[in-house]
DNA sequence: GCCATTAATGCAACTAGTTGCAAAAGCAAC
DNA sequence: GTTGCTTTTGCAACTAGTTGCATTAATGGC
């Protein structure tokens, strides 16, 4: 059986880069966990097979892979980056900015505004794990509750 | 006749917090340029009348009046971040990841993707100063030229 | 104008991420 | 297996931004 890592190092091959035992942990540890890593969490994980990785390694494949597709990177705002491999493809999240929560839709929604971007504008946007900022339902329904008992603003 | 400034100042004053030197000028200069300014830009025009003043002051600062609704904050990716007066509401940045030249938009674009987020998942998107990124006209046209001849993709 | 309260500042130490460079490792040709 | 070329790594120094804390200063009540 063919795994997705060999799959990733393939990709990986075919344009030129190479195959390194510490790529290889990081598209396995990517590949193998079906939520997002943070670059800290994905170092930690590297050390645990290669104590000396140093996080500029991880930082500069983790950028490499994206480039190639074959990671995807998700900016959930407040400093939280996140990456994933690129599995499922064209989905976005929606972040609540007070709870924190994140919904995940597919790209179907952004397909109209995609086609005004490109009509209007002439501008291709990259359209792939977008994070959009907001409000959930939760957090609506708690705000107008407490509305004016704020001293500072949410 | 009153200032810009003055508005600003006024915004601070209703919700309890105090206008001090530094934060006068921070409004000033960010009041008096018409285009955004990187919270290090600021530092050093601020520093140009307090010499003193910390980057730190200038971080929270700017995260108060953000917070209040009085500046904006446009992430343009790769690590730039700047900060505008919030004097034209409403308007997006369409920014180029090849050249990096930025197309300003206005919101009406956005309406309809805010209305099916509201629709179909009960979120209120913030669609203010949101930054896509893609590939502006000219270097969708240079891309096509030169298909193929990047050992590394673009 | 003076005092108490509380917010804002300056500082130092910290985290996340980036960069330049020398050393090491991967790959291909012989 | 050795040689040579190129990529990748580890390191150290760096930038941007954050945080805790003691000090300073703006504001309101007298």
């Amino acid at each position: 059986m063919k795994t997705k890592q060999t799959d990733l190092a393939d990709s990986l091959m075919e344009r030129g880069y190479r195959m390194t035992p510490q790529r290889e942990l990081m598209l396995s540890l990517l590949g193998g966990s079906d939520k997002h890593l943070s670059a800290d969490k994905l170092l930690m994980g590297v050390r645990k097979v290669y104590p000396r990785v140093n996080k500029s390694v991880v930082y500069r494949n983790l950028e490499l892979l994206t480039e190639l597709g074959l990671v995807s990177c998700v900016d959930f705002g407040n400093g939280r980056v996140e990456y994933e491999v690129h599995r499922h493809p064209h989905h976005h999240h929606l972040v609540c900015r007070n709870c924190r929560h994140t919904i995940m839709i597919n790209s179907d929604t952004f397909a109209e505004l995609q086609k005004q971007l490109s009509d209007h504008y002439h501008f291709i946007a990259d359209m792939d794990h977008l994070a959009l900022f907001g409000l959930c339902h939760a957090c609506q329904t708690k705000a107008q509750a407490q509305q004016g008992h704020h001293p500072h603003p949410l």
